[in-house]
Formats: C-alpha cells, structure tokens, sequence
DNA sequence: ATGAAAGCGCTAACAA
DNA sequence: TTGTTAGCGCTTTCAT
C-alpha cells in the first residue's frame, strides 16, 4: 500500500472526459461565458469528478496576475508587524489574493533578497518594510522593480516611492510634551537602537521639545534588552540627577523598562513617569496602567494594502495618470493614550 | 515623464545580448556547470545589466519546485500562530523557500478555500490548522492533495496524516492537578469556545482529573470576550458556592480573567486561584504574575516545517518508504509554570 | 457554440 | 562546450 504522488490533472484531461475542447473548459472555468448549458454542466462534472485545479503557474506565463502579493517585513513575530499582516492578508483575501511573506530580521540585504524573491514569483506587487533609510542598493532595485510597490512604516530616503507611515515625528513631540505639562524636566529618552527611520524620527521628536524646553536631552541607547535596559536605568538612577520621567521608544523598550523599574523599587509615576511609544494588550493591566502613543496599526497596513491593489490595477490600464490617485506619502496620525504611568489621573 | 511597466527581460534576451543559445543561459543560472569561464561571464554580465531574474512559474510548468510552502492557519495574529508562523518562515528560510500564508479565522469552508489556493499556486507542501476536527470536505480535500501535508496543532478527525500537535490533554491534567495539590476543590474551567480540538482536549484533561478527584466539573463556555467572561464570572462569585480556582483554557481567555477579577476586587490566589492554559509575555509582570501551562509554540512551528520539508524531499523520491520517516503524529510536551497566581511561592 | 493551434519562459534531451 | 528543439498547462485569436 505505498501512496504516490497523485498530480493533478490538467486542462486537457478535463476536456478528454467531458468530450470537448480545452478551449471549452478554459471558458468554463472563467466564467462560462459562451458555452452551451449541457456542455457547462458536463465539463464542471468533469472537474470535479477529477477534482481539477487550474495551474496557476501557467496562467501566470500567459501574462495573467498571480493573485500574490509579496510582504517583506522584519518580523512575523513583533505585535506591530503581525498586525499590519493581519490587515494586509484581509485586504488581500478580499481581492482574491494571496500573501507571500518573507522576513528580513532589519537585514538590509535580507530585503534585498526578499524582494528578490517576490520579483521572481511575479508577485502582483509588494508591500516593503525597508531595514536602513539609506541603502543604494535598495533603491537602484526598487527603481527597477517589474511591479507596483509600496513602502510601509519607513520610507528609502533618496527613493521617491509610495510610502504610508505613521507621524514618528509629532507623536515624540506629543509624548515628550505631555510629560513636561506634567512637570517632569529631566527626560530620558530609551532605547535600544537609533538606525531605523522610524526611531530616529522619534528621537528628532523628542530633542526638538527638550531642546526649546531648556531642558537637558537625555537619549540612552543601550537597551536593547531587559538586561541592558535594566543596567542602563540602575546607571541612571544612581547618578545624583536622577530623571524624573522616561520615555521609551518602542513596545518592547517598554516593557523592559516597566519590569526593570519593578525590580529596582522604583514607583511610577513617581518619582519617575513613564510613557511609551506603542500600545500593547497589557498596557491598561499593569501597575500603574502605563501611558503611550498609540499608532494606527492595523490602519497602516490596511492603507498599505488598499494603496498597493489600486496600483496593481492601474499598472496596466490605460490611464497615464493612475499614479497620482494618491499622495506620494500617507501620514496617519497617532495617538496620546492617557493612564497613570504619566501622571494622569484617570 | 510617464513611469511605465517595464517588463523583467526574458531567459531569450539574455542569450542575445551575449550571444550564447538559451541553453547555456539556463546553464549559467543553474551553477553555471560545464560552461566555458569567458563565456560564464559574458552571460553574467548580460544578467546583471539586464537585471535578469528567471520566472519560476516557467520553471514551475516544467515541473520544478515552486520553492514555496503553504500555510493555512486561523490568524495571523494570535500570538500562538504568529509564534508558529516565525518558526516556519525560519526554515523555510533555510530552505530557500518563501511561505504563502492565508488565515481562515476557523472557518471550515475558509480552511477549504485556502488549501485549494495552495494547490493552485502549487505550493511545495502546506502546513494546516484545521478548523473543526469533524468535517468530511476536509478529509476529502486533503486524501486528493497533490503534494505533502502537516496538520499543525490540530489534528482531523478520520483522516490519517503526519500531524504535530502539543499534549492538550496531558496539559489541562498537569494544571487541574496543580490546583487541587493548593487545595482548591471547586475549580471552575473557563473557556469560550468548545469545538476546537485543542480545547476539548484540555476539557477532557481538566474532567478527568476533577471527576476522579470527586470534586465538581465546573465548566463555563460563554467567555468568549471581556465582557462576557466578566459576567460570568460575576455570576459564578455572586452564588453561595464560588469556586477556589479559575483554570482558563487560552490565551486571552485568561487575560479576560484576570482583568474582570481586578475589576471584581477578587484577588489572587485568595480567595481565588488563577492558572491559565499559554504562557504570554507579561504573565509575570502581572500583581500577581499568572502561573500557566506553557506550550513549545515555537517548537510546534519548526518541527511541522522540518517534516514538511523532509516529506518535500522525499515525495519524488526514490524511497518508496520515506512516508515512514516519521511517526504520524508528535506530541510535543507542555510545561507548569509556576509563579504567584496559583498560589506558588516563587 | 466550439475547436485548432500558437506561444508565454524555461529546462532537458539530444545533437553537434 | 554549445545549440536546437520539444513541451510543461494555459489563454487566446481565428476559424468553423
């Protein structure tokens, strides 16, 4: 009893079975336009008695879509990045598409390879989350790209591409000038990498309001896990000028930063305030509920989507203009979410 | 300034700009074996000025490996399968190979429609997460399915094939045991959902051991949210006979818990015991931190993509045993957490 | 309403 | 070492 590999049976099989043309079934399984209603129903017999499914493959090397659209993002893992998945495959699912994913782990030459790998599965297009901003390599390929891309949550500086990203930028500044209405003057800015677009975004934020505050600008960019974030903030707080608030930069920054405070006996949000960039499930249960800047993720990654399909048709269609249906860069808005990690009441 | 479709030069231009027939084209892209060393570079060059990438699905119509596995599973967003889902995509990494993912959010006609899609973009292999474990179009589909298969996490019921999944039933014991050795008799088991696989499992395992124990089966299947786990918790506390401990069966289930026991004033592990089924990130960072079963999440994901693969590699192959490589199914153990929520002293 | 035949880009005999 | 050619499964003129 040694099962084999059963392959599928193509067109012409179907059309031997149903005693008609390939042509026949072609029209059958794209509409059934044009065909004679018994000869409809005989060839879907066929297909299902052989349990037929069209190549897709050869579809494609006819020049039709491959109904895929390639992801190549950092992590599969990261909340921020599964969720803009998560959108991305519903967008996808309803255009009848499917998403290829890869990921690139902030490998700038890993992106490379990855959109590499998408060029050569013809995908439809894709939706790129860049590792570095500055990156040759990476724009001599996007500018040769056979196919509709669009750049998520970073953009390729020196590349004009079509990009959705959230306001790092103004949601530093919000966060950074919300502690300050609290009091707080000495702010440690916290993190663990200062290279992606997105942080260094954040961190302009945040230095242009300390610097025109007077106060001083206190950036730490050694945590890069709970370990580093605990010895940088134990550092910190055994200095005679201790900061009176923190600011971390991203979602995990936080949470390190939150479990070394815990450790280190200190309270929140005094002496030291607390808020982060990047909501996150726990956030409202812990003790204090901790303060952050909200971002729009699943929305970034819907527009991503959205942006990218309408390319995707318009690549091939008639009209000249279908590239300026949309701004070149979408910036979505970001949220302040008061708790008491801050300071708020609430 | 019209920025146009410019399509990926084809395998024939290559050949022309340097001079050379396809063949030895093909050749160069496939090693570059038996080729003349000028020659090698001369198509090199033509390659990389033409920015050349073959098509694979002209490769795939000659019957070649799409390099590509499918995933099938029910979000991509739950921490558990994006766990799996980082897992898979590393070794499909390994394995040059790209995964095409597709969610069905437990919809059994979903799960259907996605591995048609695998099928028809003749993926290499699929790893599913099937949504019901009774349901005859499935068994169907899968016994036709022109390429291998790992059902992930979840078996189906009356259809044979290589499955990893982790020790639900053996897990909920573990828990339910845990409890009663902290004395807790009247230990309510919370879930929202009845009809997965997974979680009938851990109900089985939670009966047996109550029932042997001669305690009562308390078994509460509307705690699908927050809200609706909130009220029935306020319900199961409003009676005269509340139970001692709270077993919750996933993941969110038990963050749902624990936040409508903060807001009941209930606390933990007086009068209270709280142990949740998914070890979660912030579980211990929680006052009191949750204890829990912890399963092998990433384990799951490499082992199913490591047998896919193998199963790959043998499919055409001349072992006409490869099948038996490996059992049908692995069971992959679970483990006891133990921190405060339960009543451990750690 | 239906079918014959060409051709999409590639690989693999087979020749030279 | 290199090229010629057939054919993978499908869609699409162009006939009928």
């Amino acid at each position: 009893m040694n099962k084999r590999y059963k392959p599928i049976p193509t067109i012409r099989e179907v059309a031997e079975m149903a005693e008609v043309g390939t042509t026949t079934v072609s029209r059958v399984i794209n509409g059934g336009r044009n065909v004679n209603r018994s000869t409809l129903a005989r060839v879907q017999k066929a297909i299902k008695t052989l349990g037929y499914v069209p190549s897709q493959a050869a579809r494609t090397l006819k020049g039709e879509r491959t109904k895929t659209v390639g992801l190549v993002i950092p992590s599969i893992n990261d909340p921020f990045f599964s969720s803009c998945a998560k959108a991305i495959d519903a967008v996808a699912h309803d255009h009848d598409s499917l998403v290829l994913v890869t990921t690139t782990n902030d490998d700038p030459d890993t992106v490379i390879t990855g959109i590499n790998f998408m060029v050569r599965h013809s995908a439809d297009g894709v939706i790129v989350v860049p590792a570095k901003t500055e990156n040759g390599a990476l724009s001599d390929l996007l500018s040769r790209l056979p196919m509709p891309i669009v750049l998520m949550d970073r953009p390729v500086k020196g590349f004009e591409a079509i990009s959705v990203v959230a306001s790092n930028f103004e949601g530093a500044r919000l966060a950074t000038k919300h502690l300050i209405e609290h009091g707080c003057k000495r702010i440690l800015c916290l993190t663990g990498e200062t290279m992606l677009y997105t942080l260094s975004e954040r961190i302009r934020g945040y230095q242009q309001v300390v610097k025109s505050a007077k106060y001083p600008c206190m950036i730490e960019t050694s945590a890069k896990n709970y370990e580093t974030t605990k010895r940088a903030l134990k550092r910190a707080f055994s200095g005679s000028n201790p900061p009176d608030a923190i600011f971390t930069l991203k979602n995990s920054t936080t949470i390190y930063a939150y479990q070394a405070l815990q450790r280190l006996n200190i309270s929140m949000p005094r002496p030291v305030a607390l808020l982060g960039y990047d909501d996150f499930d726990l956030a409202e249960m812990l003790s204090p509920p901790i303060s952050v800047i909200q971002q729009p993720i699943e929305k970034i990654g819907q527009t991503s989507a959205e942006i990218l399909f309408k390319q995707i048709q318009g690549w091939n269609s008639s009209d000249p203009h279908f590239l300026r249906q949309h701004a070149k860069q979408t910036v979505l808005d970001v949220k302040l979410i008061r708790r008491r990690s801050c300071g708020c009441q609430v």
